[in-house]
DNA sequence: CGAAGACTTGACTTGAGTCAAAATTAGTGG
DNA sequence: CCACTAATTTTGACTCAAGTCAAGTCTTCG
């Protein structure tokens, strides 16, 4: 493992010592002049919820690192049933390695920043860096996990299941820093609306507002407005998962 | 690439030789000497329907080769409620790699035959061969697209489009030898029993069945025995998928 | 031939969807 | 700061697709 050491090497891009994630993402496996030569053709952008980051079909140009927030990656049917196939948190690697053609389209659910770098630019580090490959096949794995977990719910849980696991997803994702916890209670900001929750499960935004209220009447959760959620105890809502 | 000079190469295993996915699998990207050390290792089993071959939580101590048949992925919950989160067609590599413990269970879904491999002796040559990790990583994302692909269909389609996907799923990865093709006629044998299907789709298998019937009443395929079938034209079926 | 297993069909129930309306919240401009 | 509008979320009444339970039929195999 890389250590810290480099955050005193003056050959490390101003943009990436700042960088929150920079230790953790891809990034954290590139040396210096690796991370120096691939910081000239990176980009930070913004993002407000909402915006279309990749597009469904469209030729993939670039790859990017998810430095804050939560970007949904869904598909849309011709007739226009959605499915929201995976959520995405800092510091994933997005974008499909290797394909010419993105085959789901990648929105932020919430607001984000993140990393855009050049598809030929990693794709030329990948060859001479096997730990980069390694560390892409790892968290390719660790999606693959992701989504067969994922089936399992969307195929054999009910609705009130579906968003117990869904709420126990978001506890166990989202950033440490938005995250408050006193002893085992857990205090959070939903990322997503109650629509692309329902696009996520497979479910109508009526029957998820159902299941919310049906587990709060039930104290699984206390929802003190919209999208702020209190789970008094984790493990009450991870039996509710089924 | 490496051509299939080997072939006549006395270092390369008899076994190996022999074997039907040799040039196809992850076996195709080994050297002869890699290839003879690992041989060392290896052992083909046959497997009948429905044996276990890697039990959920079980330790993980070797990985395989699929060389022929289909193996069904899933996941049982407490409640014995079973999803089946994937199908693994030869010449796939069959085993959650770097995992301490595998988090499904592998069944065979029809006859089967791999070849197994210590966990070790591959975790070994991966690290000095990076196209073998090269090509496990295009394997990995193939099946992420596939699950994503599968998340749609089982988060937003209907019991009809769901069977329809099925059998466009089968027709279009079984081996070739197990399908016939005259003109754009598809005939084949279904690989799994109805109970399976039903674990795949997250259905009942009284509403496969029902979804089967009601194809075959509009002319989406034949049934010409319980397992077999008929598919006049695979862009009818193809529609039918939503 | 008989029995067990696999599959289909029918009658009824139920969980989630649909449609409609009300309630809540957020945003805007005076 | 407040009224007004628009968007989001909740709730209610009703419908329908898929599930459940129960027979019945077809296969396979000893």
């Amino acid at each position: 493992m890389e250590q810290r050491l480099d955050i005193h090497n003056s050959d490390t891009p101003k943009t990436c010592l700042a960088c929150e994630v920079r230790l953790r993402g891809i990034c954290a496996t590139l040396s210096s002049s690796q991370l120096l030569e691939l910081s000239k053709h990176t980009r930070q952008t913004k993002h407000q919820a909402g915006e279309e980051l990749i597009s469904d079909g469209e030729k993939v140009n670039s790859y990017a690192t998810i430095i804050y927030g939560v970007v949904k990656l869904s598909k849309i049917l011709e007739d226009g049933r959605q499915q929201v196939v995976g959520l995405q948190f800092a510091p994933d690697f997005l974008g499909r390695l290797f394909a010419e053609q993105n085959s789901f389209c990648a929105e932020s659910a919430s607001d984000v920043q993140i990393c855009r770098m050049p598809k030929k630019a990693i794709e030329k580090i990948i060859t001479n860096n096997p730990d980069l490959e390694h560390i892409l096949l790892e968290q390719t794995l660790k999606e693959l996990d992701e989504a067969r977990e994922w089936i399992v719910t969307l195929g054999r849980k009910s609705a009130l299941e579906k968003v117990a696991c869904f709420l126990h997803l978001i506890a166990t994702h989202l950033d440490p820093e938005h995250v408050q916890q006193n002893q085992c209670e857990i205090i959070f900001d939903l990322p997503l609306t109650r629509a692309d929750i329902a696009d996520f499960l497979g479910l109508t935004i009526e029957t998820v507002s159902r299941q919310f209220t049906k587990l709060r009447t039930e104290r699984v959760i206390e929802i003190t407005a919209r999208r702020h959620i209190i789970v008094p105890n984790l493990s009450v809502l991870k039996k509710t998962c089924g």
